[in-house]
RNA sequence: GGUCCUGUGGCCGAGUGGCUAGGCAGAGCUCUGCAAAAGCUCCUACACCAGUUCGAAUCUGGUCGGGACCUCCA
């Protein structure tokens, strides 16, 4: 088997993947911040993410994924800002950061189980490691690359600069950063306009404040990713992940003070996916395009013309390499929720086949050794850089062969007992296991199964005796419901939730 | 303005210098009581201009277009 090359952001090229410690990656993706509802670009990571997990489990490492929750910093909740401002005095009425933080939690993981993602190993929050952040500021500052002005701190970056490549992850550099002549609000206190914030004094009415060594407060934004994946990683990791749009100055910065307080570079590996745009634009608030994961399964929104599966979403996300951008539309989205049905079904039917049915020898030497290729064509794509467009594409390559087994048209023993053998074992790992593909039908209980075996019998009766008008009848009903009833070769009778 | 990415058929998208993915949509045929599904076949594109090469969607230079980051945005 080919070695696993992945695509280093910070040496812009693809190397082969080795781990530090072999058997066991340890891998920490940018988590979501808790002050809103996720929308579509945010399932793009985590996606992407997951699938990168599962394949490095499948590949025999133990992984520990790390994934944050940035439930830091300053939050308000849309809508009931101007409720606060209105200055009711109750408690139930003012806004609750815990409350707040704990509803977009919940819904994130909701979404995230919808997606059929793996939990990470680890699913630290930020509020939950305000000592580590602390601690890792006070080494920062006793190092001499950070300084305290009123209640708050900086990283110095120019200082830092001097000896360290800084703008070596995002091909920034540093003469441009400091004679940025952007004004910002509160950018006086720096020294310079490239520092960046550890540590911010909250003023009284700030909702979320810690007591630290620099008086009440909250921790910067990097700074937390930093000491979570030292905390649990180690002060160097394997892979670090995220959107391409944190490359900086997030990442950057995590370098920065991981390397100061760790005295190593933190990360082997960082890999970052691309963003979904709507329309050649990126989704993102400040755009007003956004589209909510809530609205995306339920269709309501004025940009979808229905509701559409969680695992569409998934498999939409698939047929794209994660460093290419990915345009949404709907038109996109009906297209793979028609192909991510043609791939299912099939994987369906062929898992009815059955081995027994080929021979040691294939009957088509020239279907045998194109099936195997395909099939052992999905290690070398994956290991290309996580190519899931291509393996896909190798699997619709496939799919014609499987529904013409199942027609009766091309028989099994067209291959040989050892690849149509290979041939369902692959399918059930790459599908199910690796590409975290699920039914869309939800409803499978065996009473509805039970039901509508009858059904099927006493249409087929009813079709024996060319009693067409009740045939029709069971079967234009059936689709009243949405259950999808169809004639298949040789008088059987399938059906599916529409 | 600075740094970087990108431009593929009606749509979405893979593409490692030659063998020109795949999905969806469209057309024809087969199967079929009808329908649906399925199978087979067809539609063969690489923004533009120059260059390198026997040969370029792929490499180089330029032009034009689109985008990301430089704002606590995945």
């Amino acid at each position: 088997m080919s070695q696993l090359k992945v695509y280093n952001s910070i040496t812009r090229q693809k190397e082969v993947f080795k781990s530090i410690t072999p058997g066991h990656v340890g891998m920490y993706v940018c988590g979501p911040t808790v002050s809103g509802e996720s929308h579509l670009g945010h399932a793009r990571p985590y996606i992407t993410f997951d699938v990168i997990y599962r394949y490095l489990t499948f590949l025999g490492n133990k992984v520990r994924y790390v994934r944050n929750i940035t439930d830091a910093g300053h939050f308000e909740e849309e809508g009931r800002e101007a409720e606060d401002k209105i200055s009711k005095k109750a408690v139930l009425e003012k806004l609750e950061p815990m409350e707040l933080v704990q509803k977009y939690t919940n819904l994130f993981h909701w979404a995230m189980a919808q997606f059929n993602t793996i939990p990470p190993s680890i699913e630290p929050t930020a509020t939950g490691h305000i000592v580590e952040q602390i601690e890792m500021i006070k080494k920062i500052i006793e190092a001499g690359y950070a300084y305290e002005v009123n209640g708050s701190v900086y990283f110095d970056v120019k200082k830092y600069a001097a000896s360290h490549k800084y703008g070596k992850l995002s091909g920034r550099i540093i003469e441009d950063l400091l004679e940025t002549t952007r004004e910002l609000e509160g950018q006086e206190e720096k020294r310079d306009t490239a520092d960046f914030a550890l540590w911010k004094n909250a003023a009284p009415e700030h909702i979320m404040r810690w007591q630290s060594p620099w008086g009440a407060g909250f921790p910067g934004w990097h700074i937390e990713c930093s000491a979570m994946a030292t905390k649990y990683l180690g002060a160097q990791f394997d892979i670090h992940g995220g959107g391409m749009d944190l490359l900086f100055p997030h990442h950057e910065s995590e370098i920065a003070q991981s390397t100061i307080c760790n005295h190593t570079a933190p990360v082997r590996y960082w890999i970052h996916n691309n963003m979904i745009t709507i329309n050649g634009r990126k989704m993102g608030k400040s755009y007003n395009n956004v589209i909510k994961l809530t609205e995306l399964f339920s269709g309501d929104h004025p940009l979808l013309e229905k509701a559409f599966h969680p695992m569409t979403i998934r498999f939409f996300i698939l047929q794209t390499h994660y460093r290419s951008t990915l345009d949404f539309s709907n038109e996109a989205l009906l297209a793979s929720e028609k192909g991510l049905k043609r791939l299912w079904d099939a994987y369906e039917n062929l898992g009815k086949l059955k081995q027994e049915d080929s021979l040691q020898e294939a009957s088509d030497a020239g279907l045998e050794s194109k099936v195997k290729k395909l099939v052992e064509e999905f290690d070398e794509f994956m290991n290309d850089d996580f190519s899931t467009a291509k393996v896909l594409a190798n699997m619709f390559e496939i799919v014609p062969v499987i529904n013409s087994m199942k027609d009766k048209t091309i028989p099994v023993s067209a291959l040989s007992k050892q690849t149509f053998g290979l041939l369902q074992r692959n399918f059930k790992i790459w599908v199910e296991d690796i590409f975290g593909l699920k039914s869309v039908n939800e409803a499978d209980n065996s009473k509805l199964q039970g039901v509508m075996q009858l059904l099927i019998d006493i249409r087929k009766e009813a079709k024996g005796k060319k009693d067409f008008v009740t045939s029709d009848k069971i079967r234009n009903q059936l689709a009243q419901l949405g259950i999808i009833l169809k004639d298949e070769k040789g008088g059987d009778m399938s059906w599916n939730i529409d």
